[in-house]
RNA sequence: GGUCUGGUAGUUCAGUUGGUUAGAAUAUCGCCCUGUCACGGCGAGGGUCGCGGGUUCGAGUCCCGUCCAGACCGCCA
């Protein structure tokens, strides 16, 4: 028997009881006469104590003992001396009678602590000793409470879970995909699935009514702090269902989560903005709401002054960031710099303080009068003591960057915490968007979703004005997931594929099997995918994914821990009829 | 594909204008210590300054190249 408790669970109850324990040896404190043993398991920390004068041969025993040895004790659970009210099981400790070391350890590389020494690099090839942390294991412990409370609630809403095949075709549409070659088919490949999407939407066509599935995914991308090339959706759709219905179902999905895992009550409704409006008022498809600072249109007050640069701007752009007008020269020369980095690209800042005494300071008061920047303040509803920050340029362009600058000031200023949630539904999104590279449409979500109905007439004539009936769920400035009611039509989905740049043949060698389906009774549906890790993140307060995943790939793919990707050996590429180029 | 930042002890970092034997903290090891829980005290060991080349009397420091890591842009239906 290895033990007959865990580390986390003895109390004073428990007082008297000859207990075994097995764990992890955390830390030891040898003070001469005493040692005392932090042992640890998944479950909690407990004391072990050792006394020269009660027992000095385990006592020397114990002392020899190093970091992470594995060890099964047994003794006596006893009161202890000295309290430590910062642990649960700090009123108790073990007068330990036998020691059996289960495995001896190396010295780890790093501290196996909370507030480890370890850097990412090194934690990452160890990452086994990594998860030993207790942080890194509360995180892994939340997803897993997510997963399970999200199958409890889609469960209790009628949704069947359905397997999907991960070894499918390649299709053109989308990222790239990752590929495996087949040695049955030589010179054919597999694609691993970026999303279900097609399966799930046969299913529908079969009847299924109500799927979800909690499924990997695959985009051969490139990764950043909340991307990996392997991730977890929660991938779900519904038959007979309007774009209401959907969002009604999986608001209650991410309210019941919240609710049970993090005892936090969101909005009863969550809030809804066009898309349009987003980017009108924010510059993002996933604005953070948690804080306003909303764009402010500054072309009227800002134009016809003889200041070229606002002049020959298509849009003049103003955030109000209020009592900040105390900002020193040194501050806003430091905001400017920061939004003339390659990454943001903004030529320059323009700033407007409104002094507490009623008067106006502007880095471009040559060109306004007091009067002129009096209007500036007005149309931003500023007050005493409010900054306005001014960017100018094409619309697309200073949106972007504005979106930024707002972003970065809502850090400054402390208006993102990672403890409030606010979640917005971004709606009506545009069906299609155009790529300068390839000179055609994209579709902006997929091709399989369904053009708005009373924007069916700008398809031939406007089709970058066509809205979808898609939606994305946006929280906290991240985007959680996002889907659409999709086409169940044969006749329109061929049209769409028209639009994409598909000839008839190209459309029906790739999605011929889709098309087929709608020939034989397709109900109306649609459904839409959350991103697990993006979830689980958010709901933890972090803003990288990585923590999240047990076993996460670094910022160029790689594992390190196992060293993948990795060569071929030859035998092994002959086999799938393979030559490097 | 691009931009930026970094790479020095097991680990996290400091290292001035290019100049003596490259430091600190922590970890490890040894000795001391009977109520610690970030235990404390004394001591010791520990370095391919990422790699290659160049400039120089002399390079951790300057230059070029390269590799690796992180953040970001492009990309991610």
């Amino acid at each position: 028997m290895y033990r007959s408790h865990t580390c986390g669970e003895l109390r004073p109850s428990h007082i008297g009881q000859t207990v075994i324990l097995s764990g992890w040896l955390q830390k030891s404190r040898d003070l001469g006469g005493m040692t005392f043993i932090d042992l640890r398991d998944r479950y909690g920390i407990t004391q072990l104590a050792f006394n020269m004068d009660e027992n000095a041969e385990i006592c020397e025993q114990a002392r020899k003992l190093g970091r992470e040895f594995v060890l099964k004790i047994e003794g006596e659970v006893i009161e202890r001396s000295s309290k430590n009210k910062n642990i649960p099981t700090g009123e108790i400790e073990i007068k330990v009678a036998k020691i059996t070391v289960l495995n001896d350890s190396k010295t780890p590389p790093f501290t196996i602590e909370d507030e480890t020494d370890g850097g990412e690099e090194i934690r990452a090839q160890y990452r086994y000793l990594d998860l030993r942390r207790t942080t890194i294991r509360e995180k892994l412990l939340l997803r897993n409470k997510v997963a399970l409370e999200t199958r409890k609630y889609l469960d209790s809403q009628e949704f069947i879970d359905v397997e999907t095949p991960v070894l499918i075709k390649s299709t053109p549409e989308g990222a790239r995909d990752f590929v495996v070659p087949s040695r049955m088919n030589e010179g054919q490949f597999y694609a691993l699935p970026q999303s279900p999407q097609t399966f799930k939407q046969l299913l529908m066509v079969s009847g299924f009514d109500r799927y979800y599935q909690i499924v990997k995914c695959f985009r051969d991308e490139d990764l950043r702090a909340d991307r990996q090339p392997e991730f977890t959706q929660i991938d779900c759709e519904m038959a007979f269902v309007e774009q209401e219905d959907i969002l009604n179902t999986f608001e209650g999905m991410i309210q019941h989560l919240f609710r049970e895992v993090r005892g936090v009550e969101l909005d009863a409704k969550f809030p809804r903005m066009t898309y349009a409006e987003a980017m009108e008022k924010y510059g993002s498809d996933k604005p953070d709401i948690r804080f306003t600072l909303e764009f402010i249109n500054m072309n009227e007050v800002t134009k016809g002054k003889n200041f070229g640069i606002f002049d020959d701007a298509e849009l003049v752009l103003a955030i109000n960031a209020h009592d900040c007008a105390g900002y020193t020269r040194k501050q806003l020369d430091k905001l400017t710099d920061w939004v003339r980095r390659p990454q943001i690209g903004a030529k320059g800042l323009i700033y407007l303080k409104c002094n507490e005494d009623g008067t106006f300071k502007s880095s471009v008061d040559k060109f306004y009068s007091q009067e002129d920047l009096a209007e500036w303040a007005k149309t931003a509803n500023a007050k005493a003591g409010d900054l306005l920050l001014l960017l100018s340029g094409g619309t697309d362009k200073v949106r972007k960057q504005m979106n930024e600058l707002r972003l970065h000031m809502g850090d400054e200023l402390g208006l993102r915490n990672p403890n409030v949630f606010k979640p917005l539904w971004v709606i009506d999104f545009p069906l299609l968007e155009w790529d300068e590279e390839s000179g055609r449409y994209h579709a902006m979500h997929h091709p399989f979703t369904s053009p708005k109905p009373e924007d069916m007439d700008l398809i031939d004539t406007d089709p970058g004005k066509v809205r979808a009936n898609a939606y994305d769920l946006a929280m906290n400035g991240v985007e959680l997931g996002g889907g659409s009611i999709r086409i169940h039509d044969r006749d329109i989905q061929s049209r769409m594929f028209d639009l994409l740049g598909f000839s008839k043949e190209e459309a029906e060698a790739q999605f011929g099997f889709l098309m087929s389906a709608f020939e034989y009774g397709a109900p109306p549906h649609g459904g839409l995918a959350f991103g697990l890790d993006r979830l689980v993140a958010t709901m933890g307060g972090s803003d990288s994914i990585r923590d999240y995943i047990a076993f996460p790939k670094n910022n160029s793919g790689r594992d390190v821990m196992i060293d993948a990707p990795s060569p071929l050996n030859n035998e092994q590429m002959n086999e799938l009829g393979l030559r490097l180029k």
